[in-house]
DNA sequence: TACGATACGGAGGCCCCCTCCGCTTTTGCA
DNA sequence: TGCAAAAGCGGAGGGGGCCTCCGTATCGTA
């Protein structure tokens, strides 16, 4: 039997590719304005494609929230690497942690409704925490080797901190701030 | 004229009275078993009632959720205030932060879903919050007194920061502990 | 007991998630 | 260029959840 030859390699159609684009953006965009619980008739509508379309490239709504997701995990990874680059280790990783506080709340209500959907630890989660827990490492192990946090420090223990003060409702900068910095005190070395 | 003579008075019918607690209980136990987004057919179902028995009590789901949720709070309060009688300041401050990462999942889920439906700055949480704040306060005060935290340490940055660890997916409580020896090592007093 | 006030229950309206399938567009090939 | 088949499109409609409305049943009082 000779095998079929290559008969999946017929590429995207050209429509295709450009309505996953226009659904992603509308998905995103809606999502930043209404919330989470935007209706995907909505978004539908928003990308200007019908409900059909969106639910052949999206087999469900957690698809969907999925796909925006990573787009925001990929930004948080890179800019672990941003700050690696130009900052004194623990700095880079304050500046970093930083920037997950300051961030808000877009998606805090996307992870929420995605792990009541998938569980955490789905695999998906897992792979999103793996990028995550690599460029956060970085930074770790930069600050540990310049002795400037306490040795027995995990990765994920400063990340549910920090998570935490994240998910914190009514967060005013200043008060997100003050949080942090007894986060940051609690990981420096116990002074001896 | 003569003011109607309380007219108002008039108690509650026995079954209206029965049919609330067998309503608050069945929401209860449903919430526990399958989460808060169980159906409230299936409350009603399980209660016994009708649906517009239910939606007489509870003009909607959120008013549910608000009955059960304000059962939690009352029983984190009581607690504070029997660890207050019985520890040390700073022993009762970290058993009743301890108590509460050792808590759970139920109300996790409750208190998101209550957030999202009213705004965290809702006249409920509010008064939620000024409960809460009232016991915690005590503990807080005592161990400032003590001389055994740091004295610029406000309330609500130990619950955020408590609160952030009991929001954390997929939490062993070896971890949780973890994370609360090192938030409580940022609570005490700078080593000059 | 009799009657008004109160409470009950479920049919049905509306919206949302998702499926299914007939129609249209694109693509590869001659 | 022209054509057939593959790929994609769109929206009607099923199923279920929240909530409303109103005729019926029950309670409490005179």
């Amino acid at each position: 039997m000779a095998p079929t030859p290559l008969p999946s390699t017929r590429p995207t159609r050209a429509d295709a590719a450009r309505n996953y684009d226009l659904l992603v953006t509308a998905a995103r965009e809606a999502f930043a304005e209404h919330g989470t619980d935007t209706s995907l008739e909505e978004i539908a509508r928003r990308a200007g494609v019908g409900i059909g379309t969106l639910y052949r490239r999206f087999p469900n709504r957690t698809a969907l929230l999925e796909a925006v997701y990573v787009d925001e995990i990929q930004s948080v990874c890179d800019r672990a690497y941003g700050f690696a680059e130009k900052l004194e280790p623990f700095e880079a990783l304050a500046a970093w942690l930083r920037s997950f506080v300051g961030y808000g709340v877009s998606k805090k209500s996307l992870a929420g409704e995605l792990t009541a959907a998938l569980g955490k630890d789905s695999p998906f989660f897992q792979s999103c925490k793996v990028n995550v827990q690599e460029a956060g490492e970085l930074l770790l192990r930069k600050a540990k080797a310049a002795g400037t946090v306490r040795q027995d420090l995990e990765l994920m223990d400063i990340m549910r901190l920090v998570g935490g003060i994240t998910m914190a409702r009514d967060m005013e900068p200043e008060e997100a701030n003050r949080l942090l910095d007894i986060v940051l005190c609690g990981l420096r070395p116990a002074s001896s």
